[in-house]
RNA sequence: CGCGGGAUGGAGCAGUCUGGAAGCUCGUCGGGCUCAUAACCCGAAGGUCACAGGUUCAAAUCCUGUUCCCGCAA
């Protein structure tokens, strides 16, 4: 078939690989314009640009694909289907019924369930045992689609953000194939979802990590496995940031105010949280890199009594 | 040149302001204690103080340039 790819970040590239490998012609791939990244403000190819550069796919970087300029130029490929992954823009009805065998979106998880723009890391912040992929016939509205195909997939206990991401992407693309094969033989079931079921997630707002040491252990953890690698839970002590890479659940004793290091020996800093207390594992203090407690105990007097708090 | 922190034995840090003998907490190795130990005690090895210039009787420390790492911002 002939395919136009739309998608971003690396979450797409696997899916782009795999259309690829599966033989279709994709005969354009669009992308977000490329963004100043790091420290040095380089402007940087995303993802999906630089895989679609090295298949020798061409690149196609709209700043609004809704504009009926961006439109036409799609229209020019004549495509048999658009794929979208995480491209990051709303897609226009006039691109959804542009392709005779529509546009098909994969999104990272159980529709109805979690849809919006970041279903991952709500997954694991939630504290869900399980997710999955859906692929879906695009609607108008935001993953309101026809379901397609899904598959489930179960978190780990230790599962993070970028584990799952890597899981999902892997899934997500196998999927993608699948549907597109099933479309193209004409086997495709398409299964409305039930909207009353919906639930809604919006990105994922750096705040978000700053860590509310009241609330449960056990939310806690999952939030810092959720923020994992990006953009991290974090909280504050001497005066800078500190951000919690890995901490685990160790007791539902109260000994002292919510963010108290309760205890400290030399491989464990120890913090109250409101049902419970965390034991920090791996932490990284701002302008240091990341380590383990026991690491960062070697060069850093901390006490017991000392508060770690909101930013 | 977006803002800021940093580079010191294998690891994490102090020392830099106020130049003048390399320090702390670990790890490693050897020995001791112990039923035993990741615990404790004793001892040892291991560092061109990121790199290149400069100032000085003397530079980890002051000046200039370079490289790399990290936080913020995007």
């Amino acid at each position: 078939m002939r395919v136009i790819f739309m998608g971003t970040p690396d979450f797409a590239v696997g899916t782009l690989e795999a259309i690829v490998a599966a033989g279709h012609e994709v005969v354009l791939a669009v992308s977000q314009p490329d963004k100043a990244v790091g420290r040095s403000k380089a402007l940087k190819y995303t993802p999906v640009k630089a895989c679609a550069l090295s298949h020798g796919i061409e690149v196609y970087q709209p700043r609004r694909v809704r504009e009926a300029e961006c439109i036409e130029h799609l229209r020019k490929y004549r495509p048999d289907i658009i794929i979208v992954v995480a491209f990051g823009q709303i897609i226009p009805k006039e691109i959804l019924e542009m392709p005779p065998c529509g546009c098909i979106n994969v999104h990272a998880s159980l529709l109805p369930q979690y849809r919006g723009a970041a279903p991952i890391q709500w997954a694991v912040i939630n504290g869900d045992t399980i997710t999955g992929v859906t692929t879906m016939r695009m609607a108008e509205g935001i993953d309101t689609g026809d379901m397609i195909l899904k598959e489930k997939v179960e978190l780990r206990v230790d599962e993070t953000g970028g584990s799952l991401f890597e899981r999902l992407a892997d899934v997500g693309a196998r999927l993608c194939v699948q549907t597109i094969a099933a479309i193209e033989n004409g086997t495709a079931v398409y299964t409305p979802q039930d909207h009353g079921a919906a639930t809604h997630v919006g990105k994922i707002q750096k705040e978000l990590g700053n860590i509310d040491w009241s609330r449960t252990a056990e939310s806690i953890e999952c939030l810092i496995r959720g923020l994992d690698p990006w953009p991290s839970a974090y909280t504050r002590l001497a005066d800078k940031t500190l951000k919690i890479w890995k901490a685990r659940v160790v007791s539902h004793e109260i000994k002292g105010a919510p963010g108290t290091v309760v205890g400290v020996d030399k491989k464990h800093i120890f913090v109250q949280a409101g049902n419970g207390v965390l034991d920090l594992l791996e932490i990284q203090l701002e302008g240091k890199r990341r380590m383990t407690a026991e690491t960062f105990l070697n060069g850093f007097a901390l006490e017991e009594g000392e508060k770690l708090h909101r930013c």
